[in-house]
RNA sequence: GGCCCGAUGGCGGAGUGGUGACGCAGCGGACUGCAAAUCCGUGCACCCGAGUUCGAUUCUCGGUCGGGCCUCCA
């Protein structure tokens, strides 16, 4: 099965084939820690994840070598730290420790390696001169610029020719610049402000050179894949390709495919109704499961914009909460029967390599989710025709289909109990004894009683055949 | 001003030149002490105009509306 991946350069869909099969590449602009991110700073992290699991899935787990990078030098950072009289450095452990778990609660593998910038100066600082060297950048008044002159493709990545930038530009052109398309290599740091040395005076580096160096050193250029944002695609793309070919004697390739993920809306005053805007991240995960985010996340096909509001987010739990009914209901009528393996169950299968076939369809994850949903159907249905073997196969289909996008992780019961502390679980379980008693003498009163009482604790209890079964109402 | 996207039912959102995905929500029925869940059934759409075509939601052109980028925001 071939996997096809639209390319922002080529703008088109085009089959993939890394350079290496035993070394697939993959390298996504991650954050800058200053603060907690905001859930659009997710939609990528969540996307490429997807990525980097179909990629380890086609290619072997050990093959695909995943970096995501950090920006720990940067304004925002210095002006954090500033205010907290701190190094900047306990503000980017804080941030970056807590973008890792918002990272991990929405189900995203840790990337192979999380380069640093402030840990990857020396390779940075050997670029810029390797781009001197090449003639691509020059320095003046205490800054290195790279020279876009000396790259012809300059615009190729964004389709931005290069007169209609300088005519659209509406920022000030810095004097000593050559050119007004020309960017900050290294600048000098301002007053009380980290810096570092290099040949050209102590400073720090422009942003652009940060992510090129990165890459040249965790994963070795050129690399098949380059992901981030669709905001990046101009400046920051454009200008890391410029550097990556010109600093190794312009004939370098750097990234085989471009790949953005649409931007989040967050539709101006439609969070404030039941959310209270919230837009971070790690404030939703404590509203929500990290599943249900994820899967709002990757409701609509990454390239397109996503409009995100509480409703998406309600949604995609309730979409989620079907498919662990169904794992529910087969592991409760999977535990009366003896355990039966190794049973082809070619529908469920069918449906299985369909969610596969979304997957590598460029992503297309609402396909996936069809395929699941379907999938879903078999196992119910086998459920329904107390068909035992259909039942096995089928549940662990789902759930392994279920794993390819990071979804169904969790142990149903566990599921629909998030949010209840062992204390409330006790609670519950006793009020169901009692209200199980209560059924028994057919005393509808006490049992309509106790149901009150459990709404009253936001669980809600569903009366079954083989006893009653629970689960929190709403998280929040 | 320049460049680039998008417009599908109550909501989210795929896809296709001709049988109206999928999920959420709604309605009717079954089941249930009543519910919930589940099952059966059901309604609801392809921004506007022109063109190409036997036939367009799907292709082309124009328009309207919405969004993104234009030197450090994913």
């Amino acid at each position: 099965m071939t996997l096809s991946l639209y390319d922002t350069m080529s703008r088109a869909k085009r089959p993939f084939t890394p350079k290496d099969p035993s070394r697939v590449t993959l390298y996504v602009c991650g954050p800058t820690v200053y603060n907690f991110a905001h859930i659009g700073n997710f939609r990528p992290v969540v996307v490429f994840d997807l990525l980097f699991r179909v990629l380890r899935e086609v290619y072997g787990a050990d093959a695909v070598k995943y970096a995501a990078n950090v920006t720990d030098v940067d304004d925002k950072i210095n002006r954090k730290a500033a205010e907290e009289g701190v190094p900047i450095s306990v503000i980017t452990n804080r941030y970056l420790d807590a973008y890792n778990a918002d990272a991990a609660a929405l189900g995203a593998l840790r990337p192979t390696f999380q380069p640093r910038v402030t840990e990857t100066m020396d390779a940075i600082v050997k670029m810029i001169g390797d781009l001197i060297h090449q003639n691509s950048a020059y320095a003046a008044e205490g800054h290195v610029l790279f020279d876009t002159q000396s790259f012809a493709d300059y615009g190729k990545l964004s389709g931005r020719p290069m007169d209609e930038m300088i005519a659209g530009a509406r920022v000030d052109v810095a004097p000593y610049k050559r050119h007004p398309a020309d960017f900050v290599l290294w600048k000098p740091s301002k007053e009380n402000e980290p810096e570092w040395d290099s040949p050209w005076g102590p400073g720090r580096p422009g942003w652009h050179i940060e992510c090129t160096a990165m890459i040249e050193e965790a994963l070795g250029l050129p690399i098949d894949i380059h992901g981030g944002g669709i905001d990046l695609v101009f400046p920051h793309h454009e200008n890391e390709l410029a550097q990556g070919v010109c600093s190794g004697h312009g004939e370098r390739e750097y990234a085989q495919v471009w790949m953005h993920n649409g931007f989040l809306n967050m539709g101006d005053e439609k969070m404030s109704k039941s959310l209270g805007n919230v837009a971070l991240a790690h404030d939703l995960l404590g509203l929500y499961p990290g599943e249900a985010i994820r899967w709002a996340l990757l409701s609509g096909h990454y390239r397109q914009p996503l409009e995100w509001n509480d409703t998406l987010i309600e949604q995609s739990k309730s979409a989620l909460d079907r498919l662990y009914r169904v794992l529910d209901d087969a592991g409760r009528f999977l535990a009366g029967e003896s355990a039966a393996g190794g049973f082809d169950n070619p529908a469920a299968q069918a449906d299985f390599a369909a969610v596969e076939a979304a997957l590598h369809d460029d992503l297309n994850t609402p396909t996936a989710f069809a395929a699941l949903f379907q999938l879903a159907d078999k196992v119910r249905a086998a459920v329904m025709a107390q068909d035992a073997r259909s039942v096995a196969s089928g549940r662990d289909l789902l759930v392994a289909a279920g794993g390819l996008m990071g979804f169904l992780t969790t142990d149903p019961q566990a599921w629909f109990h998030t949010g209840a502390d062992d204390d409330l679980k006790t609670r519950v379980e006793a009020l169901i004894a009692d209200r199980q008693a209560a059924r028994a003498t057919k005393n509808w009163p006490e049992a309509d009683r106790i149901r009150g009482e459990l709404a009253a604790l936001n669980v809600e209890v569903m009366d079954g055949p083989s006893g009653a079964t629970w689960r929190i109402k709403e998280q929040a």
